[in-house]
DNA sequence: TCGATAATTCGATATTTTTCGAATTTTGGC
DNA sequence: GCCAAAATTCGAAAAATATCGAATTATCGA
């Protein structure tokens, strides 16, 4: 696997973190991260197929908005929350409806 | 002209703001809108043709974040900064380098 | 190593956006 | 009414995104 293309922190674009949340299964995607934490993609997939889900996780991934770790055969995908709010302080906050660190 | 599609302040979807910020020009629009005040469309057309400098105007207006008036000949641009601000308090300050009431 | 589960990648198609020239609309001045 | 300036609309073509099934990869456990 080297699908990383997870950008660091200085890195990430405001262009790619407005398209990324451009989307309403992607907004809604970043917004239960946020309320609930960490999720696998399957937690988090509605009745769309994997290959779609797999999509537009890669697009917040490579937008820099979430990081994605193995755990056992699934993967965790959090919210990068620390990383956003220093590169761009409160736009997260215009996006989820309440935080719960 | 009936092209008006401008929505009220509680109809303006976070969707598209964020769409229409996600593009380079248009978010360069925005800002410069922030910065400067009201400009006409020339103002900010870079060397774009004019078909293509109104169709970026016109997601920035349908997505409620401009609203175009009549200027004698030429219409000008204004950031609907209070209506973004009291419906997605915050978001602007994370795009806009800083305000000039 | 085999099988099962989770997710990604591939490839092809569909949908949405963007681009830009030409024609049109709007407004003001003569 | 006629002309010029500013911007919008139209229409077609190009580019970017999204969708989804099939094949592939990765990881764990037996």
């Amino acid at each position: 696997m080297r699908h990383a293309r997870l950008p660091a922190s200085e890195e990430i674009a405001l262009e790619d973190v407005f398209h990324a949340l451009s989307d309403p299964f992607r907004l809604e995607v970043v917004r239960r991260l946020a309320v609930e934490g960490e999720q696998s993609c399957q937690a988090l997939e509605g009745d769309r197929p994997k290959s779609s889900v797999s999509h537009h996780f890669r697009v917040l991934r490579e937008a820099g908005l979430i990081r994605t770790r193995n755990e056992g055969v699934t993967r965790m995908n959090a919210l990068r929350r620390d990383d956003i709010e220093q590169r761009f302080p409160g736009l997260l906050a215009c996006v989820v409806p309440k935080s719960n660190d």
